[in-house]
DNA sequence: GCTGGACTCTCCCTCGGGGGGAGGGTGCAC
DNA sequence: GTGCACCCTCCCCCCGAGGGAGAGTCCAGC
């Protein structure tokens, strides 16, 4: 039996922090002396210390330690571990997106970008919908833009989506993937929608989406210094994506944000 | 001038978020009415936004970000940009070497290690110590072995290096690396140091240092095993390391641990 | 001019995974 | 039997974000 401070020693885990994984049921002590309070660890529980340091290295939430740790399983503790490696790989995407575009930001003098001012009437789409959160919007996308290709048969335009203001503001909302067709199908999550009516502030953007944020602001500010206001969610239209060409360069983005006259314009 | 809440749709970034960006001096409103204190910011702001949007994407703490953001001189913010970058390539190496750890550590059968007691003499060395804090040793480490190696020219034995535990229990600690030699010299940081005789529980690691943390747990289980304490700082010593081989597979790394005998033994 | 509703303000709580330190009880070698 | 290193619990702080209460403000429509 080893007091906490020679565990700590022999884990390299501060003391500090055997303490709270006790608390938090992730590492128990063998024995803990009930009228000292006393916590003594055995040497068999050096290895899974080691285990619960990598994970944590890695951070991995202390349920989901909690949960890999007591899977005596050792084919659910691999899947539960795999995970964690998958979402350590989307979020080297992320970071490898921010870092492109954080390059572009800084770049010394980036493209102007055109917008113009579109009455678009309203259209009839076949779409798939959901309320999805700001982190899941990209498989959430995957999934369902690949449903309404097996479905739609007769597209006659470009892909493109609709997206809440809400799911920027506050991390959720309200996500519409659409391809135009006649006659829409209702099939699987795939349903007939109408598209309203509106007028938008339209600009394309050019390359792989890791900047599209730069034209959003550009559209922005177009639309403000134009004495407009925003009004709905955004629309984007997918000229050309990545269903066409594996060359992010080439891809064409069209945003467009609806928006209305301010009266003092 | 622009509400608080159209900007947060322009940028993408919460009113929240905006709101702690303003008491954090990152990104302060054009203007703030005095009487209602309403922020309103300009359209010029836009561009700023995305960059901060951006950095905290990557993780960037607010002080910095402050610092890159009201850096003028596009040279010096490039700077702390790159600075930022590297530490994300680190961060990126301690994931590595996380994940390779954590597969051989749920690996099916670990080999076994071998540990022996040894009585080793006090011994003068040629050294370089200081207190550093655990994320700096790989760095401060190189430079150290790189002055040792420029200063000795001749070495009678493999190189080492000497660890305070405060290092791992509160993450910063004394630590000092030597090369053995006869009339070790003073020049640079470099001096001469008699390490104090000692006993010591020696077993040696094989393999990239990513899981030396196992070799170090089976140490511990022989050393409490064997009714015996650990009574001061770590001894590696680096038999075969990088400076004679690139493929880690080969490196051979002894360990002492200071042991003295348990009274009860 | 008034009203209603959307918008904004400040202030405080929560969360997660740690660290610092106070104040007091324990184990054990001498 | 005493000193001292060790251990205990408890509370506060950190960061960067979100939730919600309660009150004040802006402005379009009537």
């Amino acid at each position: 039996m080893l007091a906490i401070g020679e565990f700590s020693r022999l884990t390299h885990l501060s003391v500090r922090t055997l303490r709270r994984y006790h608390d938090a049921d992730l590492l128990v002590p063998a024995t803990v002396d009930p009228a000292s309070g006393y916590r003594y660890y055995s040497v068999d529980q050096i290895p899974t210390a080691q285990v619960i340091h990598r994970l944590r290295e890695l951070d991995v939430p202390l349920p989901d330690v909690r949960r890999i740790v007591s899977s005596a399983d050792p084919g659910a503790r691999a899947g539960l571990v795999a995970d964690h490696l998958h979402r350590l790989e989307s979020e080297l995407d992320r970071t490898r997106a921010a870092v492109a575009s954080l390059r572009r930001l800084l770049a010394p003098e980036p493209a102007p970008v055109d917008v113009e001012l579109r009455a678009v009437p309203a259209t009839e789409v076949a779409a798939v919908e959901a309320d999805v959160a700001h982190d899941e919007v990209l498989g959430w996308y995957a999934g369902a833009m690949a449903e309404l290709d097996a479905v739609v048969v007769d597209p006659i335009g470009a892909p493109g989506g609709v997206y809440d203001n809400a799911l920027f503001e506050e991390g959720r909302g309200h996500v519409l993937v659409h391809v135009p067709t006649k006659d829409a199908p209702r099939v699987g999550r795939v349903h007939p929608v109408v598209l309203p009516a509106v007028e938008l502030a339209v600009a394309t953007h050019v390359g792989s989406h890791d900047d599209i944020e730069v034209t959003y602001g550009e559209v922005g500010t177009w639309v403000v210094t134009n004495a407009l206001a925003v009004a709905g969610p955004i629309r984007e239209t997918y000229l050309v994506g990545p269903r066409n060409t594996a060359d992010a360069s080439a891809w064409r983005t069209e945003i467009g944000w609806p928006v209305f006259r301010v009266a003092g314009g």
